[in-house]
This record gives C-alpha cells, structure tokens and sequence, in this order.
RNA sequence: GUGGGCGUAGCUCAGCUGGUAGAGCACUCGGUUGUGGUCCGAGAUGUCGCGGGUUCGAGCCCCGUCGUUCACCCCA
C-alpha cells in the first residue's frame, strides 16, 4: 500500500513558515481594506461557461488548464483559475452595480490552474485581488495600482519593477492587429511560434528567444495605434503615478494572458524569483461586465500572487523581524508541580480574557525543558508557578532578553502588558 | 504538454570502481534538586520515494512509475 500524498503542484504552508504566508497575505489585504475596498467571498468553483465567455476561449488558460468536471447533476463546472470573472459573475447577479458607484471590492483565496509545476507556479496557488467598478477616470486605475505598490513597500520589499502599458479600445486593438499579422507574415518563424501568432499575434512580444525578440524589434506597436482618448487616459495615469512617487516604467511589449483586458494594464515584476516573475499583475476590462450579460460599466482591479510575494519577501528577507513583532507571545508561564497546573491555566485563561497573548508549558517536562519552551515561543516574558508562588501570592516574572526578573503580585499580572 | 537535474533520519546533506547506512542541525534526558539562550555528555529516529530487473550481493547499475526542481510554455 502506498502512502497518500498530496496532489501534483499543490503548496501547503505548515508552522512555523506558515506565519510567513499568512503575514504576507493579511497585509495585501490591509492596504485594499484601508483604501475602502469590501470583502467578496466567492465559491471556488463557477459554472465553466463563466470562464470560456469572461477570460476567452483562445487563451491558455481557458484552452488547457482549467480543471474542469461534470457534477452530479450533470453540469460542467470549472475550479476558479482566477477571480475577476466571478466578481463580475457575483455583481451582476445580485445587481451590487446599481447602487453608488465606484463599487469597491477586494477578494482572497485559492486558485486552480493544471499547469507544470515549477518554483512559484503551482496547482492549486493563492490570490489576493481588489476590482473597482464603474468609474472609467484614470484616478481610479492610478488608485489601484497603488494600493498593490503600497502593500509591497508595506511587506518592505524594494527589488521589484511596475511595468506599464496601455491595450486602448477595441477599434485600435483591431487596426493595430491588421498590421502586426502583416508585419509577422513577413517573417520566418518555425511551426510552434507560427501557431502561438495565429492565436494571438501579441505573444510573440513576450518570447523569451533573443532570435525571437531581435525578429520582433520592428513589430508595429499597439501604444502607437491608440486613439487620443487612449493616449489622454493614459498620459494622466502616468502622471499621477509620478505624483504619488510610484517609479515605474513604459513597457509597450507587456502582453496579458487574459482577453477581457483594455486600457490601462500593469504588472509587478520582481527579479529573485526565477522564471516566474510576476508577483502581481491586472488592468482595465471594460468590455467584461457587458460580455457576461451585465450592465456595461467599466472596471479595473489586480491579482497578487501571495505564493509569490512570499517568495521575494524570503529572497529579500524583508519580514523576519517584523512576524516576530507581530506574532510573539507576551507571556509564557510554567507551572511546577502537579498541584498548580490547574492554577495556572486559569490564571492563563484569565490574562487571554484581558487580550493578553500568552501559553504555557504542558506536560511533566524539567524546569529546563519548559524554559526552554517558553525560550522557543519568543514571548518577551516568563514567569514559574510552584507552590511558594501560590501561597505568597507573588511570583517573579522574567524578562527574557533581558534576563532581569522582579516580583509581581500574581493578581495585578494582567496590569503588566 | 516538451526537455534536463534530483529523491538517503523531522530538516540540510555525505555515502569512493556495487559488499548490507552516517554527519550536522532539531528533539528528549543529564551535567546544574526551582529558571532559557553558550558549553559538555548520553539517547531515540530510516521500508535509502515506490515497483520491477541485473547480480552471490543494489542506496549505488538498468527499466518503469510517482514526486520535486530548472528551463521552454504560461502566468499570480
């Protein structure tokens, strides 16, 4: 019998690493939280039309690596392998757009594509992401942007790059087509990368192959064929970045695996990864709500990928000090006989009572074991409970980096933190 | 999906041209009868990923398989 392991690419966060992963994520959470964005909890898996009409059939994404099921009643249902589509599929059913707009929503949770697993892509992966819906001003794409830029300075990190671009409207994605087909007729590509253009010409920007990019050098750019009200979009996008002190950078070759994207469109590179370098990426879809059947309200939002950022937050080293600030104990009490121990967990549950963070050793371990317990919890402060403590009423309470200790009257403890 | 590397203790890894498994860290106990981090000593821990094959004998060679990793591809 063979043992059961988890499936192919899924990444588990267990203690105590799993402090990382959970730091990161609640403090991308905490700069959308603060910007006004509200919780959207979505299921994790939609009807699969959802995706082939939202993120389109001639992606990747949509094409081989959805998992995809028939239930038991006969219905073809898809695992999410991203979260835009369900925020609109949600908004549009329980009509959110017909209120005040912007609507401001962010999102958490897991995402499912069957790709090859590799460093910093998996199966099964996380995602924080914020949408904002209906208001089409370039202060609104500015807005998201930095709320993602905010939450990566936040988790300190500093080696990371925002590239840019502009997809405009449809009509000059549709001239600026003509013309790249054009270009790449001219050129010769072998089998594969003849068949990638067929499907999306604009992939060939992104090939990774110095032949590829020096044949591509010349291609006809989009940003070129944008009409004024692109270009005037924009131009204020960017200098309101600049205003915000964003640096960032025009990259006119960025090309967006998913179709519903137009306008405005970014992403966040970040270089200590390897080949999976995007820690975050998104844009405008103003077409997308109309598409599935909802009002035609434009939107913008980004995707964060937690697995990744937590991924540059490690080849930085930019959290360690801060999870052991956030998440250290304040006390660690040790009881020393039999006789206590029921003392002391109530005097323990007492002082959480009072929202003090504290555990306690248990188990009949030696002192030096449990001090050494209290020593691995991080708390900033120890205190041994024998019978002399519980008949004096008093007991020494610890610094532990320090080493210093002095009395305290065991019923004022709670008074100390 | 395609191609290359790697799977040995909880972790990081060593293990020579095949001869029957080891180190460091971590863990438990002790040195120090009620005060951690350093030091010293002792102890416990393995289907050598899994399944076949070759061989007197396989952790090592061969085949398959699963996982992982790197690149392509794709993207978060």
């Amino acid at each position: 019998m063979s043992k059961i392991q988890a499936p192919k690419g899924v990444h588990e966060f267990f203690p105590p690493e799993s402090q990382e992963f959970e730091y990161v994520r609640e403090t991308l959470i905490k700069s959308a939280k603060d910007a006004g964005y509200q919780l959207m909890e979505l299921p994790a898996f939609e009807d699969t039309d959802l995706f082939t009409r939202g993120v389109g059939e001639s992606t990747d994404v949509v094409s081989k690596e959805m998992y995809t099921f028939e239930d038991r009643g006969g219905r073809s249902i898809t695992l999410r392998p991203e979260g835009t589509a369900g925020v609109m599929r949600s908004v549009i059913e329980h009509n959110l757009d017909k209120g005040q707009l912007p609507l401001k929503v962010w999102y958490s949770g897991a995402f499912f594509r069957a790709e090859r697993p590799q460093a910093g892509r998996y199966r099964q992966f996380y995602q924080v992401g914020i949408e904002a819906i209906g208001l089409a001003d370039p202060e609104i794409d500015a807005e998201v942007i930095a709320v993602a830029d905010r939450s990566f300075k936040n988790l300190g990190l500093k080696n990371y790059r925002l590239e840019i671009t502009s997809l405009g409207d449809a009509a000059s994605r549709a001239l600026h087509k003509v013309e790249l087909v054009k270009f790449i007729a001219t050129l010769d590509f072998d089998e594969a990368t003849m068949a990638r253009a067929a499907l999306n010409p604009l992939r060939l920007f992104d090939d990774k192959r110095d032949e590829v990019r020096l044949k591509m050098a010349k291609a006809p750019l989009l940003i070129d064929f944008l009409n004024q009200a692109s270009k005037d979009h924009f131009e204020r996008v960017q200098s309101l970045l600049t205003s915000f002190g964003i640096a960032f950078i025009v990259n006119p070759r960025m090309v967006r695996g998913l179709d519903y994207y137009t306008g405005t469109t970014f992403e966040f590179v970040h270089d200590g990864l390897g080949a999976q370098s995007g820690i975050g990426g998104g844009g405008r879809y103003d077409g997308l709500m109309a598409q599935l059947g909802g009002a035609d309200h434009s939107g913008i939002g980004f995707g964060i990928g937690v697995d990744r950022v937590l991924l540059a937050c490690a080849a930085e080293n930019s959290i360690s000090t801060k999870i052991s600030e956030a998440y250290s104990l304040d006390l660690f009490l040790i009881a020393m006989s039999e006789e206590t121990k029921s003392y002391v967990a109530n005097l323990l549950n007492s002082l959480r009572n009072h929202g003090i963070r504290a555990d306690m050793a248990y188990g009949d371990r030696a002192l030096k074991g449990s001090m050494k317990a209290a020593d691995k919890s991080g708390a900033r402060f120890s205190m041994v409970i024998g019978s002399d403590e519980l008949n004096s009423g008093e007991a020494m309470l610890k610094n532990m980096s320090t080493g210093e200790s002095r009395s305290i009257r065991l019923a004022a403890l709670h008074n100390e933190f």
